[in-house]
DNA sequence: TGTCAAGATAATTTCGATATTGCGCGAGAT
DNA sequence: ATCTCGCGCAATATCGAAATTATCTTGACA
């Protein structure tokens, strides 16, 4: 292995960068990485709103780089859907539409419970484990956030996230599983939007959730498919008919 | 075949900057954009193996451009999986496995027999229309080269490409059936090994062709899901058998 | 002879500047 | 009054080099 100590020892002038470099060739994050990372975090959190302009000075300043490094991760989540580019108009966040909502929708109840399927016949005792433990983690953690309870609890969207992550996590096609990642990440930008404008009363999510796993961890996997249609689906219909209200109102 | 290096040639004379009054959306390629699709289509087509490294100097020099516009174009393609990144280590194209193969066709025959469905349920007479333009083009193309009988046929694979493209055209789920293709393309990547080694002389390919549009047109999507997943997996036998009588031999 | 470090070389990553393009404003013509 | 044309500003696209990082080469030491 090498001796980075003396290293730098005998060549401490061109050793002067801010950030401390680890050993590890897995730990040396390329700027370019950060960056995407930070932008399509701002944009799942929604710190940036759908629709929003992305300009390239306004970027470069708030991450401290350059114009190459924001191009490269706006580049990377055009690909993904999660900002469009228009050649010679730059890059914007992708707008909010209720026909592409619907297709969304449809897109995830095909391929994810394609995708959940495949999971549960596959599935082992370490799958079932983490699937219980994300449940359970799920269900403790309050929906509503405690400062302000019209806003969304980061937690609980983080639980939720790693919940459905784990129900997927046994189907042994990494491509299905990984496509289907990849629309649960464009649906989020949809949820982001949904509960501080207010959720559906009459529905109960947690028992949603229950009936998922007992369906899952029983092996019968139409149940469960069944079910986390049911869930998308009604989670879609809040939207829909929220956003509505908005556009009458 | 394309001859990239004059077209770039004229597309920069003819590029001079004059009042830039009319906007003609289609016209103004970026250079990016052009790169991009050259370097996709240099991969799909052999002319860079799966596995080449692929050095920033040798593109800048084949496409005549900067680093910067090659490196976008193969982030793009790193996206979609064509290429892979190893962050400081630069990208290649992605390499061929077996396991990867028997991934991609699983996934194809789920994802593309899906689209087939809401495709022959939705399509309309246009729809049908372009069908069977498609398919009458493929089974009058040659599959062979006619130079070369061990070379695949240029217009045989993008007649191929064509058909099973129109095949899911009427789809109306945008996501699902981008997804289906962009599987496609992958696969491309494998088939274009295929028939430079030896094809399966037992196949008649036109005819499972044919039995295809027969029952799409007959609106009888079981069977058109049944047939077009017969089709996939059969390629595939062809290909993994292929490749194991080379590594064994 | 084999291992290891330090210099040399080659490649990638990042930068800042330049070239190009799109858009709005105002002058002039019909 | 409306439309067309041209200039100037703002933003993006592209460039080429500098900075950073990996790989290869060399030579000393055990």
């Amino acid at each position: 292995m090498l001796d980075y100590a003396s290293m730098a020892a005998t060549d401490e002038r061109a050793q002067q960068p801010q950030s401390a470099r680890h050993r590890s060739p897995l730990a040396a994050l390329t700027r370019t990485e950060e960056v995407y990372a930070r932008l399509r975090a701002d944009i799942l959190s929604g710190r940036l709103l759908p629709g929003t302009r992305l300009r390239f000075a306004d970027l470069t300043e708030r991450y401290d780089c350059s114009t190459s490094v924001v191009r490269e991760g706006l580049t990377r989540l055009a690909e993904q859907g999660l900002v469009q580019a228009e050649p010679q108009h730059g890059f914007h966040v992708t707008p909010l539409s209720d026909d592409d909502l619907e297709d969304l929708t449809t897109a995830r109840c095909e391929l994810e419970g394609l995708v959940l399927r495949m999971s549960i016949e596959r599935g082992d005792i370490a799958w079932e484990s983490e699937l219980v433990a994300a449940h359970h983690a799920l269900d403790r953690t309050p929906m509503e956030s405690d400062g302000d309870p019209a806003l969304m609890n980061e937690d609980w969207t983080t639980a939720h996230s790693r919940f459905h992550q784990a129900l997927l996590a046994a189907c042994p096609n990494q491509r299905l599983r990984s496509m289907a990642l990849s629309l649960r990440d464009a649906a989020e930008l949809y949820r982001r939007w949904s509960l501080p404008i207010g959720h559906d009363e009459a529905r109960d999510v947690p028992s949603e959730h229950r009936a998922l796993v007992g369906a899952a961890l029983c092996g019968d996997a139409p149940e469960a498919v069944r079910l986390l249609e049911e869930h998308l689906r009604r989670t879609t219909r809040t939207l829909t008919t929220r956003e509505r209200a908005m556009s009458t109102g």
